[in-house]
DNA sequence: ACCGTATTACGATGCCTATCGTACGAGTTG
DNA sequence: CAACTCGTACGATAGGCATCGTAATACGGT
């Protein structure tokens, strides 16, 4: 028979759920600078921000696949909205899982930046 | 019978300067199940222990391999001692770079580890 | 000086990852 | 519908990484 294509839209991502997040993914995901750099900017206002918001040094190619990376390790959240996928950080999973793991690794990177001269 | 602490042998091992501890490579570093493992026996106690005294799911050559990149990324410290090289967490230089970075990492794995049935 | 223990260094290997280009799919708007 | 925008999927690729086996090094005790 023919692929069901009705129950599985290509617009639907699959997000791990709450309890399969696992800490070493979620810390391969923030070692890149790129994801760091993404987590950070989506950590400011908590807002949710599309794909093309990003200014980052690298195709769209691959800035799908960071954003893909930091979905399936339960760092993001992605959802379709029209034309534009929005990117939002799943803060209330990380919070409850890995508490104050976020917060501090943010405030890491701030630091960091301002020692390395912003 | 030569202890001499001031001999500059080819046992010297290069360590990253305070200065020169970069968060992505600390997050790559305890990214890998065997190297977090091995930094959350180093927390415990906060003992320096020899390489030998970890008993881990790969060879002594692998073993090695990954002392060298927590070594290398800032987040231990080893020096030789007679035969054996003892190895100890770098928590004062990690908790002055990353205040609560360390910790929330070792309770999130404490607190995995208890979820998936230690 | 030799032997045993602890650890490294080197070379090889196969997998993983970050990157790209191109072709395509889903919406929006003319 | 057609064109345009945004993002995905797929294939390719170069470099990195985890792993091993073997040979070599350093040290302490016999």
């Amino acid at each position: 028979m023919t692929t069901d294509a009705s129950t599985r839209s290509s617009r639907d991502l699959p997000h791990p759920r709450h309890a399969e997040i696992r800490l070493e993914a979620v810390l391969h995901a923030l070692s890149d600078p790129i994801r760091l750099q993404i987590v950070r900017e989506l950590a400011v206002g908590g807002a949710e921000l599309s794909c093309s918001h990003f200014d980052l040094p690298v195709t769209k190619s691959t800035t799908t696949y960071h954003f893909r990376v930091l979905r399936e390790a339960g760092v993001i959240r992605q959802i379709y909205r029209g034309t534009a996928k929005m990117n939002g950080l799943r803060r209330d999973d990380l919070d409850d899982l890995f508490p104050g793991f976020l917060d501090s690794v943010l405030a890491a990177a701030a630091r960091q930046a301002v020692r390395l001269g912003e």
